[in-house]
DNA sequence: CACATGACCTAAC
DNA sequence: TGTTAGGCCATGT
């Protein structure tokens, strides 16, 4: 599987299947992994266009603040929580 | 090419 | 501590 996209995308998305179960990593940790410290926008607007949801662990992407942030791919950010509280990433609580 | 949009971040009040 | 304003980046129209 081949993701397609423009190089940008590309290095988001590839950033995003290398977080581990149970982990979760901030956009602009992303932004730095990529080489680009201050496109946590663009990084997030990545993710918002993930062309496959199931094959990038989007809803592993959050806040600086510890915010969820978003989630367009797929039961919105309802299910992003959800998703995160599953994996013990996020306080049910 | 210019404008508008978005799941952001930091600083200031 | 909570809210407001400005800046920053990539993408689409």
């Amino acid at each position: 599987m081949k993701l397609v996209g423009t190089e940008f995308q590309v290095k988001v998305w590839s950033e995003l299947q290398k977080i581990p179960y149970g982990e979760v990593r901030t956009y602009k940790q992303i932004a730095e992994s990529i080489g680009s410290p201050k496109s946590s926008r663009a990084v997030a607007n990545a993710c918002a266009k993930n062309p496959h949801p199931p094959l990038i662990p989007c809803h592993r992407v959050v806040r600086s603040d510890g915010g969820l942030g978003g989630y367009s791919a797929h039961g919105g950010t309802s299910e992003k929580m959800k998703l995160l509280i599953k994996e013990s990433v996020f306080p049910s609580d």
